[in-house]
DNA sequence: TCCATCATGTAAGGTGTTACATGATTGC
DNA sequence: GCAATCATGTAACACCTTACATGATGGA
């Protein structure tokens, strides 16, 4: 279901969205939430219309393919507003990169430093690249007030999360390796993986 | 590969253990980590089985059903080191809750206020109880100084992502609910989901 | 010439969730 | 008498990942 409701929220807010735009703006705005491939959201998004979430319209470009432009039907309206007053339930957790860490006395003790250390620079560049973001968000005022609290909100979360777990591995003995800083194309920890 | 990755390591470290051990064990040393059904683990143990990850022996008792007792092969413990030593990658992300804050705008903005305050309670009591375990762990002190390095580690870096998150919602405005505090049976945030 | 971008999809396989089924013992 | 604990499993479905397939345009 959270795939589907992150598409009907966005098709909400964005207007009429192809599959590719969708991709995008995912890209753009809810990466370090949710990721997804292509293919899942051309599934998603027949399995929508089918149910009547979303209406669909091919749109002929030239020099381009078509492409099919999404909108958010009432009854997708309905079910965004259902599931976003849903009670929030804890999550099923599943954390690889802490699951590797319980088990690092399976590994070799100067590669598993290595590697955690590695880890704390992406950690690092994403903090970086969230806070470019919430800039981003900051300077560009628009009139949604509640949409950009929350907006924040979500990224400031996901910024404090990152932040704790740098500290953390910073008490535990663990150094950031130096590098020089890349301002330009902050490497994602949402593409990386 | 994750899940089996769990198992790997939960076998070699605690001798032979039946599915139903394993859960137990699950849940009372990886579960802020990794969350599992019985259905999984015996699905996961039978493919374990058939690759010869693992070998398994039944055991007749009286008054309670045959359990199948499961050992760590000699192929299993490579699987084990391989995945131990394999590069950390940056995990697909996933977090409902964040997901759902980020739509906070589509909510009730009352209802909302009090999912998040009720969510907050329910992080304070999960950092409350990942640290009487930490508390116990540090207690027992055993041999295996790496094994438990690792475990803490992971442990702290679990609470300092929530404590975190619940500074940030403090920040934002969002308030603890008044509550009197429970240590008999704290409600456990893996469970509860 | 080759790669990136735009644009949509299918197919196969892996993983996770939920519901169901069985059946004895122990404690309230 | 009923619920919980011990113990194992199947089946159906939902969801995610990876690989593959097509094909035009525009820039280095």
């Amino acid at each position: 279901m959270s795939l589907k409701f992150a598409i009907l929220g966005l098709v909400e807010q964005q207007g009429p969205l192809s599959g590719y735009d969708i991709k995008q703006t995912i890209e753009r705005s809810i990466f370090y939430i949710w990721n997804v491939t292509g293919a899942q959201i051309y599934n998603a998004l027949r399995d929508m219309r089918e149910k009547g979430l979303l209406s669909a319209e091919t749109v002929a470009q030239d020099g381009r393919p078509d492409k099919r432009m999404h909108q958010i039907t009432d009854a997708g309206r309905a079910a965004l507003v259902a599931e976003a007053d849903a009670p929030i339930r804890d999550e099923a957790l599943r954390d690889k990169v802490l699951l590797r860490v319980f088990f690092g006395n399976q590994a070799d003790p100067e590669a598993m430093a290595r590697e955690i250390e590695a880890y704390m620079a992406r950690i690092h560049q994403e903090i970086d690249y969230l806070e470019s973001v919430e800039r981003r968000v900051l300077a560009n005022p628009g009139p949604q007030h509640a949409a950009r609290h929350f907006q924040l909100l979500s990224l400031r979360l996901k910024v404090a999360q990152l932040r704790g777990m740098e500290e953390e591995f910073r008490r535990a003995g663990y150094d950031l390796p130096a590098t020089e800083p890349d301002q330009s194309n902050p490497t994602n920890i949402a593409k990386a993986g």
